[in-house]
DNA sequence: CGCCACATTGAAGGCAGTCAAAGGTGGTGG
DNA sequence: CCACCACCTTTGACTGCCTTCAATGTGGCG
């Protein structure tokens, strides 16, 4: 498999020419990981970043009595780990497989030779670092301010939007990943997360069935996910 | 008074040449904010980020029923709000001025020209921003998984290291802020945080007397800070 | 078919938030 | 310079959300 296509639509990469591509694959390496792979931990070397081809990643931090806070979960086309070349020499959090994934891996000291010679991509880099940051500012503002309701509400709200068909019920979805994957994500633990989601449910806000959900009256979601007391 | 030794001292703008500088100061204007200051709201346009002269700037959220979460403080020499202006068009956050405040403001347009001409900002700015996503990280692993003594005592350690004095009781120093926004920095309230105190005074960690520590056992102050149980 | 990991549900406990009131502090104007 | 007042801080009692612990339910896969 050539791995220009997937370079090209990668966001970092857009607008460059096809000769930067090329030498960006010329300095990438391509890796595989199982399902369940450790990529990276926390506070380990950072000697690159990563462009995810296909499969996932999440990027999390774990407490000293083992709870998990899941960071991001990376799709096929996102980066990581990007910061983590330019701000101190480790990696700040734990990356790891939740499914057969395939990466590209730019070592830190040649790519950083051709960000230097590379306006665009420069500028590339910093948009994709003010969208992480903006994402890390709501997740902060999630955590702090708001319910696990709430935070689950905004969750589907906007999972829905992403990849919801209409039916005559109303929004049908499936959810991306394990509950119990979810509940990290959102701050929490799958039990929490449970009975969040039965709430919901016996509310007649939202038809759960396994990984499929269906949202019956999406105000009454938006609502709650803006924090409004039920 | 001449307002280049400022930008001179801005991490934001090292390794400019004089020049630059001088640019710099021809597109920045210049404002003062009295104490309590907002300087501009959350959603509000993005049209342009800030250098912090002298007095002191809090970056905030606010939830619906009014609980604050501050997500930074900004003293004179750092910059905020860079992000806002390579990600979406509106500000993220909320920003006031803490005391009697003196910026400078930088209009996107003209700023962001400037940084597709000069390679060595972009460079800057990518540094800058990987900080900032660094701290945002640390601010959701506390937020998600430590408890508000843990918050208290890493901020506490943090500041001792900064601006603490050795005494033959312990390490001195003291609170740069009030105890209300020191809450709402550490994502509680002030009666959490009052109570937080005083659990660390009662079992004689830390001695308190208005906004003056000391830190009388930093090893038992370091281990609530990581997390591990009481 | 049966195992195993994930998911759900119930009961109980703890940390932090809310409400209320008293104590302290700093700033301002007389 | 002092007195007053507004606001911050502290403390107490109570509530509630979430976690913990434990047990049962369920679905996929060998």
């Amino acid at each position: 498999m050539n791995i220009e296509p997937s370079l090209k639509k990668c966001p970092l990469f857009s607008g460059l020419e096809d000769g930067e591509i090329a030498e960006l694959g010329g300095i990438s390496i391509s890796k595989r990981y199982p399902k369940g792979a450790l990529i990276f931990s926390e506070d380990q070397e950072a000697k690159g970043f990563f462009v995810v081809i296909s499969g996932r990643v999440k990027i999390y931090k774990l407490s000293p009595e083992g709870k998990e806070q899941i960071l991001h979960i990376i799709s096929p086309g996102q980066t990581f780990a990007e910061a983590a070349l330019f701000d101190g020499s480790t990696y700040p959090a734990f990356a790891e497989s939740l499914a057969e994934t395939r990466v590209l891996y730019f070592p830190k000291e040649s790519f950083v030779n051709l960000i230097r010679k590379n306006p665009q991509m420069s500028l590339n880099m910093i948009a994709s670092l003010s969208h992480w940051l903006r994402k890390f500012v709501s997740l902060v503002e999630e955590l702090s301010l708001k319910d696990v309701s709430a935070r689950l509400s905004k969750y589907l709200m906007d999972l829905s939007a992403q990849s919801g068909r209409s039916s005559q019920r109303g929004i049908e979805f499936e959810l991306d990943i394990r509950k119990s994957q979810l509940a990290s994500q959102l701050g929490t633990i799958s039990e929490t997360l449970s009975r969040a989601l039965r709430r919901l449910r016996d509310r007649g806000i939202i038809k759960v069935e396994g990984k499929k959900i269906t949202i019956l009256q999406k105000e009454a979601l938006e609502e709650i996910s803006l924090g409004i007391p039920l």
